[in-house]
DNA sequence: CGGAATCCGACACGATACTG
DNA sequence: CAGTATCGTGTCGGATTCCG
């Protein structure tokens, strides 16, 4: 079986919801990045990338892309130059809060 | 900087508590392992075996090993022939039962 | 039975440079 | 400002084999 660049991997656990949401959320940045967007409900690209000096450009869109297509986050494009587009939760995105919440608490007892 | 095969790349954000947690869980099968133990609390590593027909038995042993590293989960070896091991959450571990319960929720919406 | 060692391909991530 | 293109590297995960 041979898998084109940027497909998902994970057959995993057929059907597994503990898997979908881990690939939903997994690397280095997703996670973060709804943090940021919990406490900060509608964000530029530039705000994200204050708050998270360590991620690239790069990673930063890349992930966000990601977060899109899994229907978590919502893009919104002004047509205006210089071009400003905002990101927020959706519905479905906000749903994670008490997860991820409950990850920083975990992580904080560490 | 040169790092050994197996250690933690992740400065991420320094001390950041949600990458803490990803890290902790990260990859295709640490979260699955931690929520079977949790409805299984004492588990043989044949036993995991059965309820991860997808693992391989690689794969459960290395994230066994990580998880045990990072005081999520207690091993307990008997010194028998056959050998026998026995697989349980630390009090550490079981604290992330919520959020895995959480994670599972999640995935089943979507 | 419960692993560890080795090999290998796929992918995640990062640095850098370029674009509308 | 908000991305994309290209490239290089390390890491992850799977197959297989060997060991106490």
């Amino acid at each position: 079986m041979i898998k084109k660049r940027g497909e998902k991997m994970s057959k995993a656990i057929k059907g597994c919801p503990i898997d979908q949401t881990i690939q939903a959320i997994a690397g280095k940045w997703k996670a973060v990045i709804i943090h940021v967007l919990l406490h900060t409900p509608v964000c530029r690209f530039s705000e994200l990338q204050e708050k998270l000096p360590d991620c690239t450009r790069r990673m930063l869109a890349l992930q966000l892309k990601k977060l899109t297509a899994d229907g978590i986050v919502k893009k919104r494009v002004y047509a205006t130059v210089p071009p400003k587009t905002e990101y927020s939760l959706t519905s479905r995105g906000k749903q994670l809060g008490p997860v991820i919440e409950g990850m920083q608490d975990w992580g904080k007892q560490g």
